[in-house]
DNA sequence: TACCAGGTAAAAA
DNA sequence: TTTTTACATGGT
């Protein structure tokens, strides 16, 4: 029987916005735009999880399919892993309002979070995905993982656990369109995974600079795939994948006239949001992409 | 039809 | 040591 309960939240958070600044990205979603639901492991148990806000600001009204508890610890985390609970706005938003742009951007897009793929894991593999290709490119490959190796739920796929990528043949990885470079990147990382090599709970424990270096080390983690992860996934939200054609395009966008960015320059149009550069980041990118949102200022 | 798209590791110089 | 190259798919 599906559970459910209600979640209190830490500043501002608008799900509905979050989900439309993300739709590139996620797996086509029910038509109400105020939900947000998903195949995750929880426990080693497959559940489908349904995060519904009526409007921005208000709790969280969460479900889960199976027999998962709704109370339990691991349910929770994993909910507020999805949303980027674990990130306040608050501070962001104090340093935005000395900046008139991000002021104005931060205005209109309050509340938006990035949200998150099911897992660190997931994240990952994406990242890996997405290295060199367009994000659309990317999303299909994702896709034709899940089809093929992940568990079927309520009409969802989950995305395939370590184990399983970890035991895929280089081959059958190939055909979801990985190049074999990656499709040796994405096995190993799930094998070190899967067997306890590399602990990603462990990941989000060290200091930055720790997991900086370890991800790093990783086969198929460049410096741009590492500081990715960082900032999506390990709450790093200073942390900036500078060398990212996509920022550097967007950024360009709002803050220099259009003009294609260098990775250095980035940083530099940047520096007023420290802590928070990678966040802000997030926030010219959404907006060059949703320009409707902004159609009073520029 | 090319060409570029949210790079990286390995080969070649 | 630094530079060049191969590589996957989808949108324009």
């Amino acid at each position: 029987m599906p559970s459910s309960t209600r979640i209190k939240l830490q500043g501002p958070f608008d799900l509905a916005l979050s989900l439309k600044a993300a739709a590139r990205f996620l797996p086509p979603q029910s038509p109400d735009p105020h939900c947000l639901r998903t195949a995750a492991e929880i426990d080693g148990q497959l559940t489908v999880i349904k995060i519904q806000q009526q409007s921005s600001q208000k709790p969280l009204a969460v479900e889960a399919s199976s027999t998962i508890a709704v109370d339990r610890r691991e349910f929770i985390e994993k909910v507020q892993w999805l949303i980027s609970a674990d990130l306040d706005l608050r501070p962001f938003y104090r340093i935005a309002n000395r900046h008139a742009l991000m002021r104005s951007i931060t205005k209109k897009f309050a509340g938006l979070k990035p949200l998150r793929p099911s897992s660190l894991f997931e994240l990952a593999v994406a990242t890996i995905t997405e290295q060199q290709l367009s994000l659309a490119a990317a999303y299909h490959i994702r896709s034709r993982l899940a089809e093929r190796f992940g568990a079927a739920i309520a009409g969802l796929r989950a995305f395939p656990a370590p184990r399983t990528l970890a035991g895929a043949s280089l081959s059958e990885l190939r055909t979801c369109g990985l190049s074999l470079r990656k499709a040796e990147y994405v096995k190993e990382f799930a094998s070190k995974v899967a067997n306890g090599t590399l602990d990603l709970v462990a990941l989000g424990n060290m200091t930055v600079e720790e997991a900086h270096a370890r991800l790093l080390a990783q086969r198929g983690f460049g410096e741009w795939s590492t500081r990715y992860v960082l900032l999506r996934g390990l709450g790093c939200s200073d942390c900036l994948p500078a060398s990212d054609t996509g920022l550097r395009r967007s950024v360009g966008k709002s803050l220099a006239r259009g003009q294609r960015l260098g990775a250095k320059r980035l940083q530099e149009l940047l520096e007023p949001f420290v802590p928070f550069r990678g966040l802000a980041a997030f926030y010219l990118s959404v907006a060059a992409r949703m320009p409707e949102n902004l159609h009073d200022i520029a």
